[in-house]
Order: C-alpha cells, then sequence, then structure tokens
RNA sequence: GGCGAUAUAGCCAAGUGGCUAAGGCAGGAGCCUGCAAAGCUCUGAUCCCCGGUUCAAAUCCGGGUGUCGCCUCCA
C-alpha cells in the first residue's frame, strides 16, 4: 500500500511498525461546538483507511482524542452559563451522534485531555528534566531552540518565521515559535495542579502524552501513522513530533497524513468567516449515507468544495448501486469476483485513491446490470452481485441500507399506504387499457414527488430528490 | 511578506513519459416500454499560457497567469 508522507512529500510504501498491526493517531475535534462538515470530512478519510487496513487483514488500533479542555471551551463555559463538564459532555455525545449518522464507528481508544492530565505533567516534567522546558509569567513553555529537527516536518525553514508571523510576540518567550505545554490559570478558569503552578495543558501536549500512553511502541518510531487536518501540519504536528521526539528520543510517527479541506463556495469553511456548515443542519436535509458518500467521493488530500449540485450528482451515482441492489433480492450471496475485488483494493492501496475506486464499482453495476438484463433469473450471478455489494458495505461503507427504504426516506407509513393504493389504482386501469386513467395516476403521484416504474416483479416507488 | 498546493470536457473528477486521456452528473441519439421511469448501447476534451528536455509530455524542467491553503484558534 502507497500512503502519501506529509513528511516526505511523496508517496510510500507502507510498512507497519509491528508485523500485522497498524497504530493510527488521528487528532480529534476540540469539543466547544457541533461538528461540522470538515470535521466529517476528517473522520470520514481515516475511518476508510481504518476500513482498508481492516479488510487487509490488519489489526488496527485506532485512537482518537477529545480535546476537552481549552481556550475556546473556557469562552463558551463564559458565555452559555454551563460547566465545562455539561458542555465537553454535550459536544462530545453529538459529535458520536453526527459521525454515526455517517456511519464512522467509534475509535478504539478515544482519550480525553482532561482525563490525561496525570500523564501530560509527567511529559511536561520529562521535558523539563531534560532541558527543554522553560517558565515564565503565563505558562511552561518549549524551547524550540533545542531541537535540531524543529521545522522537519512542515519543511519550512528557521529564517521564514521570523518576523513574518502575524502574531504579535507577546511575551517573554525566548524564540517566537516557542510553544506552552502548560498555561496557568486566571482566577475563575477550570485549573489543574502542576509542579509549576495551577493550570491546564496546552494545546500540542495532550497528543504527545496520549500516544505515549496508549500506542507508543518502543523502537524507532512511536506509532505508524499520524493523522489530521491539513492546517494542524505546523504548528500543531510540528510541536507534537517535537516533544516527543525531545521527550523519548523516538520519532512520533512513520507517516503523516493530512486531509483537506472543505470548502463553502470556493472559501475556506471557518468558524471566523462565519461560513461554517454544521453536520447536523445538512443531516436535516440529507442522509447520513447521502453525504458520507459525497464527501468520500473526492480524494481525502484535495480541498472539497461543497454545493448542492455536486451533491445531487453524487446521490445519482450512490442511487445506481441501490437501484442494482434492488434488482437482486436475495439472502445470501457467494463470493466476491475476484478481479472486481482486485481493482477496489488496487486503487486504494495507491493512497486511498477514490475516484479509480467509484470508477470500478460503476463498471461493475453497468456490467452486473447488463447480465442482469439478458439473465434476469440466473441465481448464480444474482449471488455474485450480491457478494460484490456487500464487500463495498464493509469496505466503504455505503450500500448498507435496504434498497427498497433506502428511496423511500422520508416518506410516513400514512403517505406509503396512500402512494400504495394509488398504485394498486393504477394497475386495474392498467390491466383494463384505460392508459388515460393511469398516466394521471403516475402524474397524480410525480407531482407528490414519487415516482413510479413498472417492473417485471410489479410497479415500484421512489421518492425523487433533485 | 514567506512557504506550499492546484489548474484535465458544461459540472464533479482519475490519470505523472508512449495503444483510441478512466468514471460519474448534465445534454443528444437509439433499444426496451401502451407511454414513461429504470436499465442498456452510441455520442463529447489538441489536458491554463509560453518556452525547454525527449524519438515521444496532460504527465519532466523553467517562466508566466489564475485559484486555494498554511504562516493566528481551526478538521
Amino acid at each position: 500500500m502507497l500512503l502519501f508522507n506529509s513528511l516526505s512529500k511523496q508517496k510510500e510504501e507502507f510498512i507497519p511498525i509491528e508485523k500485522n498491526h497498524v497504530k493510527i493517531y488521528v487528532c480529534g475535534p476540540t469539543v466547544y461546538d457541533d461538528a461540522h462538515l470538515g470535521h466529517a470530512r476528517s473522520a470520514l478519510a481515516f475511518d476508510l483507511l481504518r476500513r482498508l487496513f481492516k479488510t487487509d487483514g490488519y489489526q488496527v488500533t485506532f485512537v482518537k482524542n477529545f480535546t476537552d479542555i481549552d481556550d475556546k471551551i473556557i469562552t463558551k463555559m463564559t458565555e452559555s452559563k454551563q460547566t465545562l463538564e455539561e458542555i465537553v459532555t454535550h459536544y462530545i455525545t453529538r459529535y458520536k451522534e453526527d459521525m454515526h449518522a455517517l456511519g464512522i464507528e467509534d475509535a478504539d481508544i478515544e482519550p480525553k485531555a482532561t482525563e490525561s492530565i496525570e500523564d501530560i505533567l509527567n511529559f511536561i516534567q520529562h521535558l523539563e528534566d531534560k532541558g527543554f522546558a522553560y517558565v515564565i509569567d503565563d505558562g511552561v513553555y518549549f524551547d524550540t531552540s533545542k531541537d535540531k529537527e524543529y521545522f522537519s516536518l512542515s519543511g519550512r525553514s528557521v529564517d521564514e518565521t521570523q518576523n513574518q508571523s502575524r502574531v504579535e510576540s507577546n511575551s517573554q518567550k525566548r524564540d517566537l515559535k516557542d510553544f506552552a505545554m502548560w498555561k496557568f490559570s486566571k482566577s475563575g478558569e477550570p485549573a489543574y495542579p502542576s509542579p509549576w503552578g495551577k493550570g491546564r495543558p496546552g494545546w500540542h501536549i495532550e497528543c504527545s502524552a496520549m500516544i505515549k500512553k496508549h500506542l507508543a511502541s518502543s523502537g524507532d518510531y512511536q506509532i505508524d501513522i499520524h493523522g489530521g487536518g491539513a492546517d494542524l501540519l505546523f504548528p500543531h504536528h510540528e510541536n507534537e513530533a517535537c516533544q516527543s521526539r525531545c521527550e523519548s528520543d523516538q520519532k512520533l510517527a512513520r507517516y503523516w497524513m493530512h486531509n483537506g479541506f472543505v470548502q463553502i463556495d470556493g472559501e475556506k469553511m471557518s468558524k471566523s468567516l462565519g461560513n461554517s456548515f454544521f453536520l447536523k443542519d445538512a443531516l436535516q436535509v440529507y442522509t447520513g449515507e447521502v453525504l458520507r458518500f459525497y464527501l468520500l467521493s473526492s480524494h481525502y488530500r484535495a480541498n472539497f468544495n461543497f454545493n448542492e449540485e455536486d451533491l445531487l450528482a453524487s446521490k445519482k451515482r450512490l442511487d445506481k448501486l441501490y437501484r442494482l441492489k434492488k434488482r437482486i433480492i436475495i439472502d445470501k450471496g457467494s463470493s466476491v469476483n475476484k478481479s472486481f475485488k482486485a481493482a477496489i483494493l488496487n486503487a486504494l492501496h495507491d493512497d486511498l485513491n477514490i475516484s479509480a475506486t467509484l470508477a470500478v464499482i460503476d463498471e461493475m453495476i453497468t456490467d452486473a446490470n447488463e447480465k442482469l438484463d439478458k439473465e434476469p433469473k440466473n441465481k448464480g450471478l444474482k449471488k455474485e452481485i450480491r457478494s460484490n455489494i456487500t464487500f463495498l458495505e464493509t469496505l466503504l461503507g455505503i450500500g448498507t441500507m435496504n434498497a427498497f427504504a433506502y428511496f423511500q426516506i422520508g416518506i410516513s407509513e400514512a403517505e406509503k399506504r396512500d402512494i400504495e393504493t394509488l398504485i394498486k389504482q393504477r394497475d386495474i386501469a392498467k390491466a383494463n387499457k384505460d392508459y388515460a386513467q393511469s398516466d394521471a395516476i403516475r402524474d397524480t403521484l410525480k407531482a407528490k414527488q414519487i415516482q413510479i416504474m413498472d417492473t417485471p416483479e410489479g410497479t415500484v416507488w421512489e421518492k425523487i430528490q433533485a
């Protein structure tokens, strides 16, 4: 398998630290607000990676943290008059609900910063003992000048950040790029005791400490893959890598993977621009699977320009899979077509080439439809198609619904009865060759966004979504 | 200001030196159908511009232009 490593800026063959075992750590959200499309994109990228490794037979240990103590959460506390506990519990629950709706499973381990304070403090202590830390008025800082390999991940040069940053240097920091590992608390802020004074962890330290606690191997590298959004490459991941390298004399991760951003109308989606698109809002309009398929349908490293037109085009592509599924109502499959499976895996093994993967799927669908047109009763054929779809369900998390239910989402039971009644009336009219009447009924249904289709098995219907 | 991505048909999007440049959506024609829908078949691109390397470039190199991102909390 080839993976694009942000460290080397090229695709590299994946070689696990431990045979048949992959250790992945992905930076999770700071839980101070509902999850947006960007969170989903990142989660989906690594969900796909995780599923692929499992399909390949690896044991996967997948860790995703929740940052549950942070300046933004404190701001939220002030605004909402809620406790830290109330806020983070609420948003962690909400995050998981939204992710589950997209077919994203929980990580194997989901550490929280506030539950890792002891590990964080030990980590800082060790760095101080080794001479990498210094204390100033507002916290304990990492002295980046002591790390010769600083910038090795992001590929920046020392010079370029000097006096170029838009951030004003506030403090007694020895160097602009030094960063806080522990922030002293002001009165009223949540605080934990520490050898240096009451406070809270800096942003970067939790990941380093959690990886050490939950995943670290003992060799050259602590873990196989470290992932997150492209924005985290610098400074977040640079700082994590730096801390862990200096603390342990090991490298943090062998492969660094960064997903591209979701844009709305060509602009970055962000809080500060006020164009955040929350998953909960998108899920009001589209099913989780439709959103999953859409957000998964372009390469994880490319920026993703979210818009409704493309989403509907993507949904039509997913519809084709479900229409095929409707044609092969059958209990059990046989086995996946070998060349189909190989083509899918071959595409995904090339740094998750999802476009090539989807092309293989579309070709399978066309081929299957063609064969079913010729041999509608061929059971062996249906079993193989069934197996092929099951393979996709597990690997990609798509096609998992009942094929009829998929096309009838949002229709109440009462509406369904009405539709069925009209269809029966139309069947009678058709039998009597009263086509004026049967067409009138079809038009009535169409006006209600219901498309009917006559098949050898009888008349079926779908909700039109466009 | 510094750094880094990216530019492929109306739209989305693969493809990194060599047969006719994947696939999907939209559009057009046909088959099927009482008519539709679905499905199937057929149908579309000198790959941003200019130079260069090469027998051969969308693909490599140089320059230009556009778009986007990072350097600040961010997925």
